[in-house]
RNA sequence: GGCGGUGUAGCUCAGUUGGUCAGAGCACGCGGCUCAUAUCCGCGGAGUCGACAGUUCGAAUCUGUCCACCGCCA
């Protein structure tokens, strides 16, 4: 059976979910699902990435010690998703047991092979960034995040040999076109790597940080929070046994923002390679949401909370916008006139209400009975079918490159052309016509085959709305219910429900 | 300073390898229908496709220079 394993970043701790993990959860979710229904074996990672100086700062100033403040947080993330219907396989938290001895175990292979070295570095160091500055860095002396003075330090540490990799690195991307991807990231780390690979600090003293996981040949210093961190995908693997990272891990599919592609382009390739394990399979890398407001801050309180938009719009409206609004790896604007454009416009008057009139006429003519369709079907019944089969094979092309605002778009399209089917053929007008009922019970028939396979179509990025569709249309919970040939989806006698409000409309101020 | 990206109708954006590529949705105007969530369908206006030059029979699409914004690196 084909297989696909699928990560989102593990979320750093400091702060609680908000529009940037929601999306990238979201498109894995949608890919999780997608894969499913197509019959692969899908496992889907996501988790939280707890240690680190910011973490025990924060928890000290929450009065608190840092392994109950990251449970805290990481629980949030964790009922969040829940609440949101994410569907992942395995939830990791870097704190787990077994990953942390994942990570000392791969260390002190390193270690033992050479690219793990002890050697010292000096600069300007910022508590607040956790990194070092050069001087050019600085603004004023400053650190330009923090507006504070760095402190110089001078310490021994430990090196992870990442220069020697690079060449070999440069080889794979070269080898493989969309190893990373879209190309313009891909690119990126090309440039980048352009200039001479340094050396990888990979550890921290602990007489400057305690919370983090103890380096196995030495237990005066932990490792820096990146090297544990990436480490998970592949522990969670290996933590429910070795035939499950065999058989996913070739497959790993990850999905992370723009910001954080060095580490996962530049760092985990070549400690892959040192550790002695295979590259995974594709980087995927997306851009940002850019608020109206300006950069999203906390202390601006435009801060977009997943749980906050589920409950005031659904959750299935706000993953409709999410998916369809960014054209994966550019960056998108967010804001919530656009949200509820998209409720009205594509929602609730295209789909929402395409399958009310549907509902509504079934039931009123026929009392929620499908009727039979005829051996031969008019020409505008088969065009109205092969819009659908022709906009499921372009769906699937799209998603394939992660082109999901058009994949969306191929499904409106052909939802669009249901539209007009109504209306060409208008039922509405020959039902007053005797002789014409049996053709206005195919019209309605080929229509609830419209709304069956939209329900199989739209599962994946609108679980929920696919799932009452159908209910609403009686068929059982299976796909085979879905999934059979149009006309062939209904028994004769089949009885459906009414119509229902899927999506209110939003009124506006700007239209009262 | 080096590398890369973006710049297409009022707004948000599609435009694979150069030749129905000048488009979609929203917004706006007019008309039609009435099954439907004042929804749906049809028609319409608008853009010298950032600027300039070049290659070509022909460029939004290729080349060069420049401008604006953004990112990565220094």
């Amino acid at each position: 059976m084909e297989r696909v394993y699928l990560t989102t970043p593990l979320y750093y701790v400091n702060a609680e979910p908000h529009l940037g993990h929601t999306y990238t959860t979201v498109i894995v979710d949608t890919l999780s699902r997608y894969h499913r229904n197509a019959g692969r074996e899908t496992f889907f990672l996501t988790g939280t990435d707890e240690h680190g100086d910011k973490i025990a700062q924060a928890a000290k100033e929450n009065g608190t010690d840092p392994k109950a403040y990251a449970d805290r947080i990481s629980q949030l993330f964790r009922s969040t998703w829940d609440q949101c219907g994410i569907t992942y396989s395995h939830f990791i938290r870097t704190t787990d047991a077994y990953h942390v001895e994942f990570v000392q175990k791969v260390l002190r292979d390193i270690y033992d092979k050479g690219d793990i070295y002890f050697g010292e570095y000096g600069g300007f160091y910022c508590y607040g960034c956790e990194r070092f500055y050069t001087e050019k860095e600085l603004v004023d002396g400053q650190c330009p995040d923090h507006q504070k003075a760095p402190d110089y330090i001078s310490e021994k540490n430990y090196f992870f040999r990442m220069g020697k990799y690079q060449d070999q690195l440069i080889d794979a991307i070269h080898s493989r076109p969309d190893f990373i991807r879209p190309e313009r990231y891909r690119a990126e780390v090309l440039a980048f790597l352009r200039e001479p690979l340094e050396d990888l600090c990979i550890s921290r003293p602990k007489t400057r940080l305690q919370w983090g996981i103890p380096l196995p040949f030495d237990g005066n210093y932990v490792t820096y929070v990146w090297f544990d961190a990436l480490l998970n995908y592949v522990s969670a693997l290996n933590h429910r046994g070795e035939d499950i990272f065999q058989a996913f891990w070739p497959r790993a599919n990850h999905f992370i923002a723009k910001d954080i592609l060095k580490p996962h382009g530049i760092y985990w390739p070549t400690m892959l390679m040192a550790a002695g394990l295979p590259l995974y399979e594709r980087l995927n890398v997306h851009g940002y949401w850019i608020m109206d407001s300006g950069k999203m801050s906390k202390s601006l309180g435009n801060v977009i909370r997943p749980l906050e938009m589920k409950e005031r719009f659904g959750m299935d409206a706000f993953r409709y916008f999410l998916l369809r609004e960014m054209a994966f790896g550019q960056d998108a604007k967010f804001s919530e006139e656009a949200l509820v454009t998209r409720i009205n416009a594509d929602l609730a008057n295209n789909l929402g209400n395409l399958v009310s009139r549907v509902l509504a006429m079934q039931q009123k003519y026929f009392a929620g009975v499908v009727q039979a369709l005829s051996a031969s079907w008019p020409a505008e019944d088969c065009a109205l079918r092969d819009k659908f089969a022709q906009a499921e094979g372009e769906l699937n092309g799209f998603i394939a490159e992660l082109q999901f605002h058009r994949a969306l778009e191929a499904i409106w399209s052909a939802l669009d052309h249901a539209n007009r089917y109504i209306v060409q053929t208008a039922p509405f007008t020959m039902i007053k016509e005797p002789a014409k009922q049996s053709r206005v019970g195919e019209i309605l028939h080929h229509l609830l085959e419209v709304v069956r396979t939209l329900a199989r179509l739209l599962a994946p990025f609108m679980p929920d709305t696919a799932n009452e569709l159908r209910a609403l249309l009686a068929l059982p919970d299976d796909k085979t219910a879905l999934h059979a040939p149009w006309g062939q989806g209904f028994q004769p006698g089949h009885q459906i429900d009414g119509p229902k409000v899927l999506f209110p409309r939003i009124e506006t101020d700007a239209k009262k």
